[in-house]
DNA sequence: AATTTAAGATACGAATCTGTATCTTGACAA
DNA sequence: TTGTCAAGATACAGATTCGTATCTTAAATT
């Protein structure tokens, strides 16, 4: 019946509970208590662990976040690989990172981080996959390098996240087209002409 | 000295104090305790108002926005009008309730309401300030009512959004501008032509 | 098979928050 | 001036969480 749960078995299941803990409570809600208890087992556990609150919020997001690292999507067309990138997005759920943010606001009151060093500990300062498949669109002649604005390139991500937080659901993939095709395309496709 | 403050005065203070703490805790953390100490006063004045900590979330954020009620803004253009209303929601922080619905998770559980019922409690459910300028600005033959699709009018405000949430502060007045000279206004204005 | 390790249960005092009740004393109205 | 009301202080028992310590027993290691 109930075998005893060892190294990562035990340690994914630890990471799991806390995490929906912390989505749902924020830094200020999540309890050992609760986390335990979700995870069926004793607080002993997790203070074997994790000092305090800290490390283990920490930690968590961390966890979370290293199982959905994102890849260079590589579809042949800059729409394909913007929508890849959506849709990754929109499984992995990343930008609850800054959902979440706001959950955090007393865990970087408590820990004296910020927010850039969390980010560091969580994603890396890796090359910026946007950037990436931007740089291939731009070489094949999809996209207007002049039109493509930092402002235009967040606006679809910002979008994203805003359809996510207010309905908390993942957002169907007709959505994701849609912003890619009436918010993307028509700002930094270059004027077909006449080179 | 001290003098005690009564009716309108200490329903202020409370409800800023109520208000600071829910935006530093979320729901799950906010507490009768710590509201009252940081109002200087006791538990018993919050009781004699609220039941229960659902009560005083939803009153305090009522409260809050009651104070900063949108107006339709009219300066002529709709690119006036439009940055207008960007900055009202870069003023009044409106958009922190979006930001503000992350931390409510616990709520919505702990009281059974929907966000949409809460939203209503909080904003009232008229006309829409928005639609008002967009069907101005039509009228005007500014806006061209095909290409001002739901997404691409959402749009400018999730920007501002995800903007205030990674920097957690007033975004400038030439950011609210970009954001319509090189996001709306290309994607809404009309084709020149020969009616 | 014997040994080591750590999971999981349980218990503890301390601290915090809850909801209520009681009391004194300012502030306001008649 | 006097009476009424509620602010604010204080106390209470019950619940929850904290951090730690102790004990057993399952699961790895040897």
């Amino acid at each position: 019946m109930s075998t005893r749960r060892r190294g990562e078995d035990l340690e994914n299941a630890l990471y799991k509970a806390a995490w929906q803990e912390l989505s749902e409570s924020g830094y200020s809600g999540i309890t050992f208590e609760a986390v335990a208890s979700r995870a069926q087992t004793s607080r002993a556990v997790l203070y074997r662990r994790w000092a305090d609150k800290g490390e283990l919020v920490r930690d968590t997001i961390a966890h979370h976040f290293k199982l959905f690292a994102h890849n260079v999507p590589d579809t042949g067309s800059f729409r394909g690989d913007l929508i890849a990138l959506l849709e990754q997005s929109n499984a992995t759920r990343e930008h609850m990172l800054t959902g979440i943010r706001v959950h955090l606001s007393g865990y970087y009151e408590a820990t004296g981080q910020s927010p850039a060093e969390l980010r560091k500990h969580v994603l890396g300062d890796g090359p910026g996959v946007l950037e990436v498949v931007y740089n291939r669109a731009i070489d094949r002649g999809e996209v207007d390098p002049d039109k493509a604005t930092r402002m235009v390139r967040k606006a679809p991500f910002a979008v994203l996240r805003s359809e996510i937080m207010s309905t908390r659901e993942r957002v169907p993939q007709d959505t994701l087209e849609e912003i890619v095709d009436t918010l993307v395309l028509p700002l930094v496709t270059p004027a077909r002409s006449t080179v």
